[in-house]
DNA sequence: TGTATACATCTGCCTCATCC
DNA sequence: GGATGAGGCAGATGTATACA
């Protein structure tokens, strides 16, 4: 935690923490050092002195716990609130309907951080209780306006840009902004279970239990906020028609709305037996997944599954071998594949929003395709991987031999 | 940028062998 | 028998590294 994290923290609890008493007692202002030397061991420093000033007052408790915008008077309540509103005309408010929603923050986030540089001589205890009651009925009605206004601004949901004519989506729309991309790839299915082996683990898992995944996101910073509008999985099939091979089934989103729907599909296709195989998925996808199962209050499927992770065998194995042992180099190195046209993961979110504001679809087919290859390489890895240990198990009881 | 994991390193504790 | 040091082990801690 940095030291600037560390004071914001300490003046949000009202500066309160020993800790704070202690720096606060080792480093006197420059005044009490002239005027009290004795003294300035006990005077803290004027921030925490506010604090210590309202502990030190009656019904302190809420002062210290409230938080401190609501602490800054009601002049910055008004402004946090008059702001957007009043800044929404002068601007196309329905062209930022989904972009707005970091940008329309910012004022009160600056709101926020003014109040906590308001002079500590404002921040009473009394402050969080002390608006007049039509003061507070003001602030709700500003508030009402402001959901009013996005409402609106979210139906009307124009784009920021020209709209593309490019607006193909590839597979099937199967509920209102849902798409489902489906590949079949033949080829012969392992006939034995697999050995874990390379995973550090003593058993083996039916090849038809095995469901490889890939989630492309909204972002990386993890978190409430971040989505996956792409849902990518493989497993071996066995189709009456076109016999055995790989199916690879993607769900996409056009939609915000679509996010329940997909989520429903995707644990449709789990079952218990399901083992979930991903690359750096158990840190990653899965967590995210979760998420936002939990978000969209449903049970969250994911967590009573076996998960093999094909991250951290790769790197046991193939550590200093390449450059690193990004998916991307592992499959180029170690499976020789080449991808054409490939997006970068890392511009994933860009393609999903541009398209999501009226843009080419372009970008995001590419990132299907991406996700598409990144499922069927972790099928082609896992078998490698289980490969070589078998190798390793038959090549080292021979050199042990004497 | 957040998170989970593997791996390397550090630390403390215990056991054992050696020396005085 | 007590003091000391080496070695092994487990747990704690820090660092690197994937993911879009």
């Amino acid at each position: 935690m940095s030291a600037e994290r560390l004071r914001l923290l300490r003046r949000q609890v009202g500066g309160l923490t020993p800790t704070a008493r202690k720096d606060d007692a080792v480093i006197p202002t420059r005044a009490q050092r002239q005027t009290a030397p004795g003294a300035a061991a006990s005077a803290p420093r004027a921030l925490p002195r506010d604090a210590v000033a309202q502990s030190a007052q009656p019904g302190s408790v809420d002062a210290a716990s409230a938080p401190r915008p609501q602490a800054a008077t009601p002049a910055m309540t008004r402004r946090a609130l008059q702001a957007p509103v009043a800044a929404a005309p002068a601007r196309d408010s329905s062209a930022f309907a989904w972009v707005d929603h970091d940008v329309r923050h910012k004022p009160a986030g600056a709101a926020v951080d003014a109040a906590a540089r308001v002079p500590p001589v404002r921040a009473t205890p009394a402050a969080p209780t002390s608006i007049p009651a039509p003061q507070r009925r003001t602030d709700i009605a500003g508030l009402r306006k402001m959901i009013g206004l996005r409402e609106r601004a979210v139906s009307a949901h124009t784009p920021v840009r020209a709209a593309s004519t490019d607006r193909h989506l590839p597979g099937n729309e199967i509920a209102p902004g849902l798409h489902l991309i489906d590949a079949f790839l033949p080829q012969p299915i392992p006939h034995q279970a697999l050995s874990l082996a390379f995973a550090k683990r003593e058993d083996a898992v039916d090849p038809m239990n095995l469901l490889f995944f890939d989630t492309e996101t909204t972002g990386l910073a993890g978190g409430t906020g971040t989505r996956a509008f792409m849902i990518g999985v493989a497993d071996w099939y066995t189709d009456t028609t076109q016999g055995s091979g790989l199916r690879v089934r993607q769900l996409m989103m056009s939609t915000m709305a679509a996010e329940s729907a997909m989520l429903d599909l995707f644990r449709s296709w789990l079952s218990p037996q399901t083992v979930l195989s991903s690359y750096n998925g158990r840190c990653y996808d899965a967590p995210l997944l979760k998420t936002r199962y939990r978000l969209a209050r449903r049970g969250d499927p994911i967590s009573a599954l076996d998960h093999v992770d094909l991250l951290f065998p790769t790197r046991r194995r193939y550590r200093g071998t390449w450059e690193n042992c990004k998916l991307a180099t592992i499959e180029r190195q170690l499976l020789r594949v080449v991808r054409e046209d490939d997006l970068p993961g890392s511009e994933a979110p860009a393609a999903w929003l541009s398209y999501l504001r009226g843009g080419s679809a372009r970008n995001l087919r590419r990132v299907a395709e991406h996700n598409h290859q990144d499922v069927v390489t972790l099928s082609l890895l896992m078998q490698r991987l289980v490969a070589a240990d078998a190798q390793d198990r038959e090549v080292i009881p021979l050199l042990d031999a004497p």
